[in-house]
DNA sequence: ATGAATCGATCGATCGATCAGTCGGATGCT
DNA sequence: AGCATCCGACTGATCGATCGATCGATTCAT
């Protein structure tokens, strides 16, 4: 049931989002009163940074061991979006709420998320560092890079899902193909995938059954 | 003094979001009642639709003008890329808030603001179909590449201004370089830019002054 | 005197959260 | 088997606070 509570939370927050999303409108949908629902959740704020702690855990999971798995840069870089991009297709409405409602936590909640989510940008950084001291990468500007990439990985979740015309693989190798671009990193060398390098389906995303 | 409360508005909206800013909080930071307020404006989507608008309509005028000034596609998309990253660091919060807030808005006012944006959107599609024409893009997969062109330049206002350590000139020529690698379109020719091609900074844009 | 700007008071609705208490099934004791 | 006990799931009622919005009245400059 703490499933379907987070399920049912993380589509309406990634529809409406946080703040316009009531407690009682979680528990209607779950044919619920809003008074059971504090049998599941301590509040509101808690149930929201649950859901973002467990999806950034799963992207620094999978993001560690892409960057492990090989001391070669573009690998590391291939791997990283391969993982980046089905981690977000699989996952789009939790990836968006974690992205997007960073602004609803606060306190030592907000710091904590904030740790983690540059904790993940930081593999960005550390295989960018890697490409530069390999001499593989011709970068144009180091942190404007991995920003950029970054930025369109994430952007996967906003649009994948309503407009799903290419399937998760097809997707990773079109992204991982762009990010070598954007490094500088010709497409010379191929680069062999690790098939079970698969991220998670997050308890938290609604399964789309009541879309 | 109307923008002055669009000003204060868009401060808002960006750091917490609309729903959760209330009419008192716009009004207490400018000294008045939340009834004053309504001398000014209508309600509190109208004020977010107004913004938004203003926003996009200003993104159009720069993109029609930044596609309309060659026939080469390249040079379209360096200048409409310039444009773009000029006009988000010029407007970061109102561009945050017109980027964000879509969810906000309802019925007419959401059906409205998805056109404009679409629309923007088409303006890249324009570019990329002028350069497959053209045969001087090795494109990915055109779709693709657009979304992701889209994505890494309205990304730029999440950082920008908490992170100034580029200027705008920096900024610009980096992100034109990296949408030339996007598309494929190789560094060879030399792409002059339009000094006269200027993005407004909008009246709804905080002035910083308070912050 | 006309009209823009401002206010305090107030509306009904909804917000997140708490409370005492009900219900049914599992458990343990005799 | 029979009874007591306990516990997790769940509820209606309700708390104080805040929400967006409206109203009539007042101020003030032209």
């Amino acid at each position: 049931m703490h499933d379907r509570v987070n399920q049912v939370a993380v589509g309406l927050f990634s529809r409406k989002g946080f703040a316009a999303t009531g407690i009682r409108d979680i528990g209607r949908e779950l044919g619920l009163t809003s008074a059971t629902l504090y049998h599941y959740v301590a509040n509101k704020e808690d149930l929201l940074v649950g859901v973002m702690e467990r999806c950034l855990r799963e992207y620094l999971r999978g993001g560690y061991e892409a960057v492990a798995s090989s001391p070669d840069a573009v690998v590391q870089l291939c791997r990283l979006v391969h993982f980046h991009v089905a981690a977000e297709c699989m996952n789009p409405m939790t990836s968006q709420v974690t992205d997007r409602e960073l602004r609803s936590l606060t306190g030592a909640n907000r710091a904590r998320i904030i740790d983690l989510r540059d904790e993940f940008d930081s593999l960005y950084r550390a295989v960018i560092e890697a490409g530069t001291e390999q001499g593989c990468f011709d970068l144009i500007d180091p942190r404007v890079s991995r920003l950029v990439l970054v930025e369109m990985c994430n952007g996967v979740a906003n649009w994948y899902g309503v407009d799903g015309r290419l399937s998760i693989v097809e997707l990773q190798d079109r992204y991982a193909a762009l990010a070598r671009r954007v490094v500088g990193a010709g497409s010379r060398k191929r680069v062999a995938m690790l098939v079970d390098l698969v991220p998670t389906r997050l308890a938290s995303e609604p399964s789309d059954a009541g879309a």
